[in-house]
DNA sequence: ATCAATGTACTAAGTATTTGATACAAAGAT
DNA sequence: ATCTTTGTATCAAATACTTAGTACATTGAT
């Protein structure tokens, strides 16, 4: 399965942190849902033609931030969310993609670029935090 | 004036992305509108306690992306929207803001993480990139 | 009890990035 | 014309990051 994760070795960002970032979209988005198997940090890393260590530092983040679990032998399944623990079939994201897609047409109706976008949204959630 | 820019050096974020990131925002917003002025590259430096060369550098990128606009002597100026070139009171920004926050407010009651929502973000602005 | 499969920890090396200093170029003021 | 202020370019050094390999720990199956 390994659902349509890829690295771009030429992009400035950095492996691990690609495989991070997609793993959490399709987490998010339902794709992954709770008690979904994640590939083993070898076969992922075989597949995509990297070191295990690699592949093993994206699953140590996305853990530590609460979206996976490992078990030993078992390898790294799904979290669900934390307030939902029944909701196995229901995609819990639909909402949010909504919200997300509507964002990006005003802001490219509003002419703005998306590199703008990222950094309005990481300064309101920087401001939502402290006050 | 040099509105409320400020670097984390213990940050895992470069300072001159910092800079670069909270200017792009202040002017998204509206706070800095076309025709502002931006401190000089060596005051703001010393304000910060960091090298004019990093300011610069922000300063540079800014002008890239098309914010902003360098006259030599003048120092350095926002730009205003690319299609609105009359329209200078308004911020612009208004509906896209509403927009970010709303997405804030949705994902977090949906129990979305802030990390999650940035990759969730980006990953959508890749795919519509290609789709 | 043993084995096999999985994630983890550690480390060394290479690579890339970032910074800050200096010197340069441009442009308006005097 | 000269000077001052501003942004720009360049470059070396330091710093940090990322990776890949190896060895280890854990856990379930046989």
């Amino acid at each position: 399965m390994s659902p349509r994760i890829s690295v771009d070795l030429s992009s400035a960002v950095p492996p691990y942190e690609q495989i991070r970032g997609q793993i959490s979209s399709l987490i998010a988005i339902g794709v992954l849902a709770a008690g979904s198997r994640l590939p083993t940090v070898r076969s992922l890393a075989a597949d995509l033609g990297i070191a295990a260590g690699t592949v093993a530092r994206a699953y140590k983040e996305l853990e530590q931030a609460g979206l996976i679990e490992s078990r030993r032998r078992n390898g790294t399944i799904v979290v669900g969310h934390p307030a939902e623990p029944g909701s196995t079939a229901a995609a819990p994201g639909a909402e949010v993609i909504a919200a997300v897609d509507g964002l990006i047409r005003t802001a490219r109706a509003a002419g703005v670029s998306d590199e703008t976008i990222i950094d309005l949204l990481r300064g309101r959630l920087a401001s939502k935090l402290e006050g």
